[in-house]
DNA sequence: TCGTATATGTAACGTTATAACATTTTGAAC
DNA sequence: GTTCAAAATGTTATAACGTTACATATACGA
C-alpha cells in the first residue's frame, strides 16, 4: 500500500497510534537517536488524531494539568521528530502530522480535508516522477518539494 | 511559453515590472475591479524583484518616508490582488510574488531558489495532470493545490 | 443627492516561530 | 566512579506573520 488512507470515522485509533509509537521507538533505538520523554510525548500527541495539529495546540495539551513548558520546547521536539522522519509539517496550514511511512526517506504529498481537518499522505512515485520531469530541463536543482492538496475527503464528501 | 523563466541576473526588470503593471491595469478595467492607489502600489512593490516578498517587507516599503499604513491594509491589498489572480502566495515561505500568467485561472507550481531567493512559476499541464491522476481513485475532491519546490536556480548553481 | 456597497483607517490582539544564553542530563573515555 | 564534552532542556524575551472589530471615507448607481 502506497498511501495511508483517510481513516474511517470509527477506526481503532488507539491501535493505530500505538503502532506508530512502537515503530518510532524501534527506529530511534536502531539509529541511536534519543527519543526522550518530551519528544515521545509530543509524538504521541501528534498521533492523537489524523488531523494535523498546530504547535501551540500541542503546547496546550502538554501543559494541561499545570505544566510550564515553553513554545520553544515543542518546536525543538518537532524539529527532532521531523529530522528523524517521524513527523511532517504541513506548510499550508502550519500544522504537524505523524508520518505514515517511517524508516525510509520519501517526498510525500498530502491530502488535507478542509471539512474534518484530517490529512492523508500520498507518496505517489508517478506524481514525484512527473514533478521531477516538469522541472528537468529548466536547470533547476530540487532540494525540497511541498505538495499539499486541500479539498474534501471521501467521508466528508459522502455526508 | 509555459513558465516564467528565472530572470537572468542583469535582465531589464523595469520593463518587466512595467509590463506586468500595465497588464494588471487593463485586466482590472475590463473586469470592473478597482485597482486603487494602495493596491496598485502594493502590486508595484511586489514586482520590484523576482524574489517573493513578505507582507511586512511590503509594509516597511510602503511606510518608508513616514507613512503610517497598518499591516491590515497590506493584507487587504494582497487579498484583492490574489482574488484577481495578480499575485500568488507562497505558503512555504510566507511570501508573495507577482503572477506571470494573469488573465486565466491556473493551478501553478513554483520553483524557489534558496540562494538568491528568486521564484519562478511553472504551470505545467503534465504535472497538473499527474497530480489529478494520483489523487483520483481515492475519492478525494480537489479544491486547492500547493506545489512549491525549493532548490537552486540555474544562475545560482552556475556560480 | 441620496443611499448603499466598497474601500480604507485605527487600534488592539491572536498566532506561529525563533534568538540568546543558562542549566541539566547523558553517555563514553579514562 | 569520576571527568568531560556533547546533547538536551530550561528560561526569558522577542521576532515574524496574520486577523478582529469597529469607525470613517469614498465611489457609484438609482
Amino acid at each position: 500500500m502506497v498511501s495511508r488512507a483517510f481513516p474511517t470515522p470509527g477506526h481503532d485509533h488507539g491501535a493505530c497510534a500505538a503502532q506508530a509509537l512502537a515503530a518510532a521507538e524501534k527506529l530511534c533505538q536502531a539509529r541511536g537517536a534519543r527519543l526522550t520523554a518530551v519528544r515521545r510525548k509530543v509524538l504521541s500527541l501528534v498521533w492523537q488524531s489524523h488531523a494535523p495539529v498546530g504547535a501551540y495546540d500541542l503546547l496546550a495539551r502538554l501543559n494541561k494539568g499545570g505544566g510550564k513548558i515553553a513554545p520553544i520546547a515543542v518546536y525543538r521536539a518537532l524539529d527532532f521528530l521531523m529530522a528523524q522522519g517521524l513527523v511532517h509539517r504541513l506548510a499550508s496550514i502550519n500544522a504537524y502530522m505523524g508520518c505514515a511511512h517511517i524508516g525510509h526517506d520519501h517526498a510525500a504529498q498530502f491530502l488535507i480535508c478542509k471539512d474534518c481537518g484530517c490529512a492523508a499522505e500520498l507518496e505517489s512515485p508517478a506524481l514525484r516522477k512527473a514533478l521531477v520531469k516538469a522541472v528537468a530541463g529548466r536547470g533547476f536543482t530540487i532540494d525540497r518539494e511541498i505538495v499539499e492538496i486541500s479539498g474534501l475527503c471521501p467521508h466528508c464528501k459522502a455526508s
